[in-house]
DNA sequence: GAAAAAAATTGAACGCATTCATTTTTTCAG
DNA sequence: CTGAAAAAATGAATGCGTTCAATTTTTTTC
């Protein structure tokens, strides 16, 4: 049996980051007060800093949940990608972007990667960035399996252009976070674009290089 | 002859500036407090909101001198790039990072990334977003410069590629500021692996393409 | 050159994240 | 069960960027 300490702990906490979600969804993370989400989590200032060390660890817990999903959403794309180069990155970058919004908002993506550049010694930064390494390294892995199966060119290097098509959707995404006009659509057809531009380049040659 | 009211503003303005790049550059951005900065120039807390907007249009003004700088060392490069696309690339890219650090420190670029992230809406975001594009335009000027002279693909997506290549160097540059030990060298090595990887794919076909 | 008008300066006050000394609650030994 | 020790909760205080009503300085008007 659990502890009545240990249950009360683990029932504030819930509280805690069920009424800041809340808050989150509502009214943006910077409006966000923390008095505000002491008081719906019915807690007093102090304790939500005993809970949380700050504000932005709230945003991290909710930021993780939404990668982690997307990451086991896209070992499925990269264990059975279409049939075209294009259309493997397509489909595992519109995975991305598509559930980007489940949990968070523009101005929640804005602020986490705003902390995550600002102070990268912070535990937000680290995870932020354990959790941008797993998605390039996504990428990167389905471009290992289409040189596999032939359908890009074995030459190329792909941890360099992983990273680099990585940098790329990221940098889209972030300007996509920036423009709260923006609907999905826009970024997912600029997106294919960039694409479009790179797979183009990856055709393997028709005949198989020599070897050497 | 200036009244005397427009000498005067001229000269706290530019004791503003002066003390506030001092206390950047030895504390850093972060901890120069705004009362150490008017107190530096000799002036009231009030005053010095009298003169910039906040304590980030005291970045900006500094960033923005950075990059025009860049931008124009790099007109010299687009105007004369050197004999092959790996070699073109390189030389761009590295005029942006050694001139990097000339007025800003890493914190100061990490916190402008930042800043101009996080709130999009600002003058400081837009003016930072409009020096970032003219980098891209930069980089792409020099793509369809060389394919202009054969030196790479006519075939290649000029504007894409360029933007890809712009935001892979800047996050390459964004990893650079946030770990306080890395050389310049470093960035620069793993930039020349990124230039590489991408000039492999963009030589030219030994046959001129059929037009159409 | 005096008085009125305009512009600029000033520092105390405000909002908000975070800290910390004090109080309350829970656990546990006997 | 009791009292001491440990853990957790609390809210007033702190630090810092920014605002603003009151004051001072400069310019203009006659």
């Amino acid at each position: 049996m659990a502890g009545l300490r240990e249950r009360q702990k683990a029932k504030r906490n819930r509280s805690i980051l069920t009424a800041a979600s809340a808050l989150f969804g509502q009214v943006g993370y910077e409006a966000a007060r923390i008095d505000a989400i002491a008081e719906a989590a019915e807690v007093s200032v102090g304790t939500f800093y005993n809970y949380f060390e700050n504000k932005a660890d709230l945003l991290l817990a909710i930021v993780s949940m939404e990668v982690e999903e997307v990451l086991h959403q896209g070992e499925a794309v990269v264990a059975a990608p279409p049939a075209t180069a294009e259309a493997a990155l397509f489909a595992l970058i519109s995975t991305y972007y598509d559930h980007s919004l489940v949990y968070l908002t523009k101005e929640m993506w804005r602020t986490a990667m705003a902390l995550s550049i600002q102070h990268p010694e912070t535990p937000f930064s680290r995870r932020y960035f354990e959790l941008d390494a797993a998605l390039a390294e996504q990428v990167t892995a389905l471009l290992r399996g289409l040189q596999a199966r032939g359908t890009i060119r074995r030459d190329a290097d792909a941890a360099a252009l992983g990273a680099v098509i990585f940098a790329d959707l990221n940098a889209m995404f972030t300007g996509f976070t920036m423009d709260e006009t923006m609907p999905l659509a826009t970024l997912t057809g600029r997106m294919a674009a960039h694409v479009a531009a790179l797979t183009g380049l990856l055709a393997p040659p028709l005949r198989p290089l020599p070897a050497g």
